[in-house]
DNA sequence: TTAAACCCTGTAGCTACTACAGATTCAAGC
DNA sequence: GCTTGAATCTGTAGTAGCTACAGGGTTTAA
C-alpha cells in the first residue's frame, strides 16, 4: 500500500506520516523501485495506534514510551497504566487551571457593561 | 530603568521582553549611550498589561488586537467585552474537550487490572 | 505518448517563548 | 586609572507537533 492509501485509511496525513517516520515512530518502509514508501498492515496497525493515542491527548514521548513496551513485548498492565494514569493526571490539572481561568475572566468580564462606553474594567483589570 | 529592573519588577524574563519589542507588542525604548535599553514608567504599564493577558490566557494576537484597542484610544467596552467573551467561550471548549478526553481514558483505564500480566485492554483500545 | 495524479526530498513556517554564544558596556573596588 | 564581574547587547537555534510549500521524479490511464 501506497502512503496516500495509508494516509486514507488511518485518517493521518501523509506529511504527518512521513514526520512520524521521520521522528522514529513509525518504522521506515520498504521502497518500490521508483521509490515509493510500500506499507503492509503493520503500518496501518501501528499508525493507528499513534493516531488513538494522539487524539486521546497523549505526547509524542508518551507514545513513544508506550510504543517501545510494546515493541520490548513484555510489558505488564502495570506499566502501561501508570503512563495512562500520569496523563489522567495532567488532564485533569490543565481543566482545572483553565477553569480557574475561566473562573476570574468571567468574574473580570461580568463587571463590564458591554456599552458603548470608552472606559473599560476589564482593560483596567488588564493593567492591574 | 534598564531590562534587568524591567524584567524584575514585571516577573517577565529579559528574553522574553525583547521578544515582545521583537513582535511588535511592546515599543522600542530609548537607548543609553552604550546602546543599553531604557524603559519608563509606559513601557512598565505596557508590559504588566502583557503579562497579566497571557496569565489569563489571551492569545499574542488577542492581546494585539486588546492593545490596539487602547492605543486607538475610542474603544468601547463593547468592544473588549467581545474579544474577551470570545476568548471565554474558547476556553470552554477547551474545558469540554478534556473532560471528554479524560472520560474516554477514565473509562479505558479502568477496564486494566494493573497488575503484572502481559496483556493490556489500556494498548488494546489503543491499537483500536 | 502524454497528461494527470501521485510521490519524493528538503526546507520553512506556525506559537510563545527560552537558551545559548560571543561581544560590549557599566559599576564598584583598589 | 585599571581591573573585574555583572549586566546587557545581537543573532541564532531550539522546544512540540505538525503543516505547507517548492521543485523535482514516477505511475497510470486514455
Amino acid at each position: 500500500m501506497k502512503i496516500g492509501q495509508l494516509s486514507e485509511q488511518t485518517g493521518c496525513k501523509i506529511e504527518t506520516i512521513r514526520y512520524y517516520e521521520r521522528i522514529g515512530l513509525l518504522p521506515a518502509p520498504a521502497r518500490s523501485d521508483g521509490g515509493y514508501r510500500i506499507y503492509d498492515d503493520n503500518h496501518r496497525r501501528r499508525l493507528s495506534f499513534i493516531r488513538r493515542s494522539r487524539e486521546l491527548g497523549f505526547t509524542i514521548d508518551e507514545i513513544r514510551g508506550l510504543l517501545d513496551l510494546v515493541d520490548g513485548g513484555n510489558y505488564t498492565c502495570s506499566d502501561v497504566k501508570t503512563i495512562t494514569m500520569e496523563h489522567v493526571d495532567s488532564i485533569r490539572q490543565k481543566i482545572a487551571d483553565l477553569k480557574k481561568l475561566e473562573k476570574t475572566l468571567s468574574r473580570i468580564a461580568s463587571q463590564c457593561t458591554g456599552d458603548a462606553t470608552p472606559e473599560c474594567p476589564i482593560i483596567d483589570a488588564l493593567y492591574e
